[in-house]
DNA sequence: GCTGATGCGTC
DNA sequence: GTCCGACGACGCATCAGC
DNA sequence: GTCGGAC
């Protein structure tokens, strides 16, 4: 393959292409363009294989296809290069960098910042940009040179992707440089699709693509094929597209489109009429392909991405192919399967719900998940295509071929359906195990790869079905804390019985169920609710209160009168006897929708309502018109879902996944119902994981991210991480900070107390307790001060302002300090003296002694001097020293002392008369 | 080394 | 009804910046 | 995966 025809195509060939197509109203004027390009290509495809001297019996090899440019058209299509790593941000980095803008400039800012719908628009953000700055004439660059620039760009690390766009953007004109963007951005919007696109080229193009997944692949195939049509003559292209063997097509390594679900169509009836329906349950996984060919494996998600680094391709290698060994056919060439991987428990011996920090692509062969493949498909076996057998006739041979292994490699049982009656029951099972849905395929249903619709394959989940999960407008009436009874975990909910009209008796509520308190209106709730909970033991519920006392889980901590409480929506998935709640049925799989801000507590679901859904063998039918008359279209409502991060940021026990505290046992039961966020550690001393094995140790409970306002909850900060900083700073601060070295200093005396000085940042309520013990300065006001290290760290606390200085005397002052010195005055000796030290020739041993016990040196302007000495011993220049004098006025000469009599008390310990030294 | 930001892929 | 692009939640790897 | 607009 010397010559390639993408050298002899113009990039900005293509571009003016694109901007014809994009600048083309309806479709199928799209549509013509395209072919009127296509159809030139092909004549100047047979003139550059002429030239090259290629002829008709050499079978396209990629060299002369159309390949180069459909990969241009199917940017999104293209599996033959990595990412790009550049989206919108970097790209904005990068021109900026180029067209040296200034940060702050409009330009700039329109270059990084997305705003609406700008992603489809980006590429020409850049042209605008660039229009006026840059006048390069449309470049000779040929596809050639593009591809191998973006191959480099998909390949080779930030520096290097930045050198190759920088030297296009030198090369390229702003319209070539705005399709590059678009190309990179993998998203044209030219208002034509894949299928119309393949559609151009070929009847049969997209379900070749569709068996393949390799537009290069494609492109060879349609290459000689469009040979054959051409020699056949048009008239005629049926025969030629007959000729098309699309089972041939089919390779192991290369993805098959797998074939997808249309929605249920909600008449089953209707539906078994047409065929005989297996049923599936709906795995919650990831859709996957196998493919093994003479040893090697391959696996691929549904859209194409290979993952075999993962999960291994051979026997040695990976998460889950060492474990296939002896599970696979004897003799086995090469097969492809269809499937979904799982995540796999090996201690519950159950597979994982999707979601919950599970990423079936990224498992660590040493932990206690691993991947599972449930496989339910049979493509392809050793050579064969299988796609034309029916369904019953794949499930077959799969099920004969596969050995399976529980947690390693299952196979998906389809359970056949006989009556309406079989469905609903088996329906219903699938909910009550917590599948997702069920999947309903015809038994003679051919595998059609990327065929969404009218395919044979139906899915339905619980949310399909209108009413089934259905919404209930109920009240909160009762709360259930936490294990460690440091929140509100959950609520008992009810449904009202409103008194009747005239009467004097007051409504009265039922208990239907649980839910659990895990919304992002949470902290809206507790706090709405905080002031109106009863305590159950100390004041059991009223007479009108009906729930189980008996029943654990029946039983709340907690209960409030309705007309304190508030409405949620809650969906379910079905009600189903249950004894811990007063109603013959109870919410099953509960789950909040939101908080019915819109609706009074009187306007709650009716124990009559309740009831009559509960009644009736068929309380499906009943939910769903339930649902009907429920649905309110009218009111606004809020999303009550939380994203990771908001759950992670309120710090939900039941989320808190990340630190199991069971690995270690608690040793000592001091922090029993305390619950610790480590913020941090302390670098070279106490790292954050020791912090929170301490406080497990210890009996505490450890959340990644404080619940606000959790007065049993406490971050303690090491060393001041930006999430310290972070945490102080914030307003209104909704958990209280304390110091690494309380935690560690508690831990060791075994005895639990807060000083304010532990406190890096705290809570209203909990600075108002501690207001209550300690002074300002954090000093308690029962407790004496145990010794010398707590004395100073308090004093070390207090700031000498001006504020707290005011008011204090000299001689407060020493009275304080007699009483503190007790006698021994000559610590501080020379307290009141202010003296000044005559130069040059000064004593400055005897001027550090007056320092060092109490003596001041001022300045000479300063009022308060009264004492000056000098230096008798060193030689004095008497003009000098009058002089001096002189300047001094305050100093009579009996004021001016010898430094000898510094020396002398310092020795003697007592202030000596002064007139000996004058 | 840690953090948030960014990119990418799944449903 | 079909098509197709815009959209969102989630988990993870990697990057840029301190 | 879902939704909704354009045809």
């Amino acid at each position: 393959m010397s010559v390639d025809i993408a050298s002899t195509i113009k990039f900005r060939d293509i571009c003016s292409l694109f901007e014809k197509i994009k600048a083309t109203q309806k479709v199928a004027n799209k549509e013509e363009v395209l072919k009127s390009y296509y159809e030139s290509f092909c004549r100047h495809r047979e003139s550059f294989r002429r030239q090259t001297g290629l002829n008709n019996d050499q079978p396209e090899d990629g060299a002369s296809s159309f390949y180069s440019v459909l990969r241009l058209l199917l940017p999104g299509a293209d599996t033959g290069r990595d990412t790009y790593g550049l989206q919108i941000t970097a790209l904005g980095r990068l021109y900026i960098r180029v067209l040296q803008l200034p940060t702050d400039s409009s330009d700039a800012i329109r270059l990084q910042h997305r705003n609406g719908n700008m992603y489809r628009g980006y590429g020409d953000v850049v042209y605008s940009v660039l229009k006026p700055r840059c006048f390069n004439p449309p470049s000779n660059l040929r596809l050639k040179e593009i591809h191998q620039m973006l191959d480099t760009i998909a390949n080779e690390d930030t520096e290097v992707k930045q050198q190759q766009l920088i030297r296009f953007t030198e090369q390229a004109s702003p319209e070539e440089q705005k399709w590059l963007i678009r190309l990179l951005l993998k998203s044209l919007g030219l208002g034509i699709g894949e299928q119309k696109i393949f559609g151009v080229l070929h009847p049969k193009a997209q379900d070749i693509y569709q068996r393949c997944s390799d537009l290069g692949h494609v492109c060879n195939l349609l290459a000689d094929r469009t040979t054959d049509l051409d020699a056949s003559s048009s008239k005629d292209s049926k025969a030629a597209v007959k000729f098309v063997n699309l089972n041939s097509v089919i390779r192991p390594f290369h993805q098959i489109r797998p074939m997808l679900c249309e929605r249920f169509p909600g008449d089953i009836q209707e539906l078994m009429q047409s065929d005989v329906l297996y049923l599936e349950t709906k795995m919650d996984g990831e859709r996957f392909q196998l493919h093994i060919d003479r040893g090697r494996f391959m696996y691929i998600s549904r859209n194409g991405v290979d993952y075999t680094r993962n999960f291994g391709h051979s026997y040695d290698h990976g998460t889950l192919t060492p474990k296939l060994r002896g599970l696979l056919p004897l003799g086995l060439e090469s097969i492809i399967l269809d499937g979904e991987m799982m995540v796999w428990d090996t201690n519950k011996l159950r597979f994982r719900e999707k979601g919950e920090n599970t990423d079936v692509k990224s498992l660590k062969p040493e932990g206690s998940w691993q991947p599972c493949f449930v496989v339910y498909d049979l493509l392809y076996f050793n050579g064969q295509s299988l796609l034309d057998h029916t369904y019953i006739q794949r499930a077959y041979k799969l099920q004969k071929l596969i050995v399976e292994q529980s947690g390693v490699l299952q196979l998906m049982r389809a359970r056949k359906i006989g009556s309406v009656q079989e469905f609903n029951e088996l329906f219903q099972q699938a909910l009550d195990s917590h599948a997702e849905g069920i999947v309903l395929k015809k038994q003679g249903s051919r595998y059609q790869p990327g065929v969404r619709l009218g395919g044979g394959w139906y899915k339905d989940k619980a949310d399909y079905i209108k009413g089934l999960i259905t919404e209930f407008d109920v009240l909160i009436i009762g709360a259930f804390y936490n294990r460690k009874r440091t929140f509100v975990d959950s609520f008992l909910l009810g449904v009202l019985q409103p008194a009747p009209p005239g009467s004097s008796n007051r409504p009265e509520v039922f208990s239907i169920g649980v839910v659990a308190n895990n919304t992002k209106q949470r902290g809206v709730l507790n706090h709405t609710l905080k002031p109106h909970w009863h305590d159950v033991v100390n004041e059991p519920p009223p007479l009108w209160f009906h729930y189980k006392p008996k029943e654990r889980s029946g039983c709340p901590d907690l209960w409030i009168e309705p007309q304190n409480s508030v409405i949620l929506q809650v969906k379910a998935a079905d009600l189903a006897p249950n004894g811990a709640f007063f109603t013959r049925k109870s919410l099953h799989f509960p789950r909040t929708e939101m908080k019915r801000d819109d609706k009074t507590w009187s306007e709650c679901m009716t124990l009559k309502e309740f009831n009559d859904l509960c009644g009736g063998p068929l309380a499906i039918k009943k939910l769903n018109k339930r649902q009907l008359r429920l649905e309110d279209v009218t009111t606004k409502r809020k999303q009550m879902r939380m994203t990771p991060s908001e759950r992670s940021r309120l710090g939900l026990a039941v989320y808190e996944k990340r630190y199991d505290a069971s690995t270690s046992a608690s040793t000592s039961k001091l922090f029993d119902g305390l619950s610790f966020c480590i913020l941090s550690g302390s670098a070279g001393r106490h790292s954050k994981h020791q912090l929170q094995e301490l406080a497990v140790k210890n009996g505490g409970c450890i959340v990644e991210n404080p619940l606000p306002n959790d007065p049993k909850c406490f971050c303690i900060a090491g060393d001041e991480t930006f999430l310290v900083k972070r945490l102080i700073l914030q307003q209104p601060r909704t958990c209280d900070i304390v110091r690494m070295e309380w935690l560690l200093r508690v831990c060791q005396k075994q005895e639990l107390e807060l000083k304010p000085r532990d406190l890096i940042a705290a809570t209203e309520p909990l600075q108002q307790d501690l207001a209550e013990c300690f002074d300002r300065h954090g000093d308690s006001y029962t407790k004496d001060i145990a010794n010398v290290e707590e004395l100073q760290d308090l004093l070390q606390g207090i700031e000498l302002t001006a504020d707290n200085v005011a008011g204090i005397t000299a001689s407060n002052l020493n009275a304080l300090e007699d009483q503190l010195l007790d006698g021994k005055k000559n610590l501080n000796m020379f307290r009141n003296l202010n003296a000044f030290f005559y130069s040059p020739h000064g004593d400055e041993v005897a001027k550090l002694l007056f320092l060092q016990n109490g003596g001041r040196i001022v300045d000479d302007s300063d009022p308060q001097l009264n004492l000056g000495f000098i230096c008798m011993s060193s030689d004095i220049d008497n003009d000098h020293f009058e002089h001096w004098l002189h300047n001094h006025s305050k100093l009579t000469t009996d004021k001016v002392l010898n430094s000898a009599w510094i020396h002398q008390c310092h020795r003697e310990g007592i202030l000596l008369p002064m007139h000996s030294f004058v």
